[in-house]
DNA sequence: TTAAAATGATTTCAATTCAAAGTATTGGAG
DNA sequence: CTCCAATACTTTGAATTGAAATCATTTTAA
């Protein structure tokens, strides 16, 4: 069930991929939703949880960046896993505008625990392609997605570096 | 910047595909919800729309099983689009459960104008890849979607038939 | 036929999301 | 030094979401 539309070929073509990379990215986002949930965190915090997890704390700015998020959302998550004790925020010395976002012991030993569960359960269903396949996948996204950053969007732009 | 986890070479491949598929994904949606929000469109209303357009009148649950998305939900876009005189509702004579949602004359101006601008934005975007490169992603995309539809998830789950 | 289960839609609730406006802070130009 | 623009974050408003509960209707089974 690809496109319904009639038109050039190229523009076919392009919508055609372009369908088919949403409803893969819908559906693993769907399959993933579930045991998340079940532990008690939404995609948007997990990504949090598991960036601050990797990369050690970061400023909101930094947060809202990597993960491809407004400001405006950012803080609100954030805000969310400080209620629940994950993290916390440290107005920077420094520079009194940023904010500092780290995990908190008890949200470290939260995403410890969660991660690998995770991480295997996208194994898993990655799992579906050869590894030759996952390879390719992840070039020709990577391919897309940064020639799409070069003409970018305002507020939850993404500047290089 | 792939995945910052260490791990068995199937787990890091894994990671690494997947969040490049969702970057990708999530980049090319923001790419797209300026020029449909200046219309006064969100993603979701433009869905159902261009559901409607190609495939004709459709019951909620229809298009909420096209669209990937829970029944509440659906109820909830079709609400919005109803109030700005784009669908209407029809409730099924046979089976009265059912509503029938259809685009109104002014839904189908509406679509019929925004549609091309939104497939040459989309041709455009696409166009960082090569058309053999489009085909192999559509390909990929489309055979982890169908993997992952076959242990599927419960209120928007994508029953067979 | 009647009771129970299933189905389609809706409502409710909490969280996410963006955009846009607002606030505080910093750093630079005059 | 004093404004002023830029920066970092927050707030507000509207829409989207999914999950779970509810209601009406249909179908099935006893």
């Amino acid at each position: 069930m690809p496109t319904h539309h009639k038109g050039p070929a190229p523009e076919v073509r392009a919508l055609d991929a372009f369908i088919k990379l949403m409803r893969a990215s819908e559906t693993l986002l769907a399959a993933l939703r579930g045991p998340l949930g079940r532990v008690g965190l939404t995609p948007g915090q997990f990504g949090v949880l598991e960036t601050l997890f990797h990369l050690g704390p970061l400023t909101e700015r930094e947060l809202g960046r990597k993960l491809l998020r407004s400001g405006g959302n950012t803080t609100v998550v954030v805000d969310n896993l400080e209620r629940r004790s994950l993290v916390y925020r440290a107005r920077s010395p420094s520079d009194r505008r940023c904010v500092t976002v780290s995990l908190t012991p008890k949200g470290l030993r939260w995403i410890r625990r969660i991660f690998p569960l995770h991480a295997a359960r996208i194994t898993e269903a990655m799992g579906a392609l050869r590894p030759e396949e996952q390879e390719e996948l992840g070039r020709l996204c990577r391919k897309l997605g940064h020639a799409l950053q070069e003409g970018r969007s305002p507020q939850t732009a993404a500047s290089h570096r």
